[in-house]
DNA sequence: CCGGTGACCCGAG
DNA sequence: GCTCGGGCCACCG
């Protein structure tokens, strides 16, 4: 079982129209402090054929975190968003106050 | 082995 | 709002 798994198997429990930041998932993962590992760990998975959610996952500010390396997934990442209901500011950025996922804490079993 | 880098985060000015 | 600085750690050359 490697840190990825982890992180992984945190991102797969976000439903839909939700989203989480990379800090959360490492603090649900038992990674705390290691949001950039999260990063990481989303940047290897192939976005084709991946069962992973990687789109509900974007920074602390409530954007999606761009990189030239990304290739326009970023792009991709707030088409996918929208099109599970997520609507943007005029600035580009999600109200985490509605869409931040809050898992329930009595169901909660890591 | 070492230094630079990065889909990050937080607190101070 | 902004910029800086520090912390984090896997990966790469």
């Amino acid at each position: 079982m490697s840190k990825y798994d982890l992180i992984y198997q945190i991102v797969r429990q976000i439903p839909i129209g939700k989203v989480a930041t990379y800090g959360q998932v490492a603090e649900l993962a038992g990674l705390g402090g290691q949001a950039r590992l999260v990063g990481y760990a989303l940047y290897r998975v192939d976005l084709r054929s991946s069962d992973i959610p990687w789109q509900r996952v974007i920074n602390a500010k409530g954007e999606i975190s761009e990189s030239l390396h990304r290739q326009g997934s970023d792009y991709f990442q707030r088409s996918l968003l929208e099109a599970e209901g997520i609507q943007f500011t005029p600035t580009g950025k999600i109200d985490l106050k509605q869409y931040l996922w809050r898992p329930d804490p009595t169901t909660w079993e890591p």
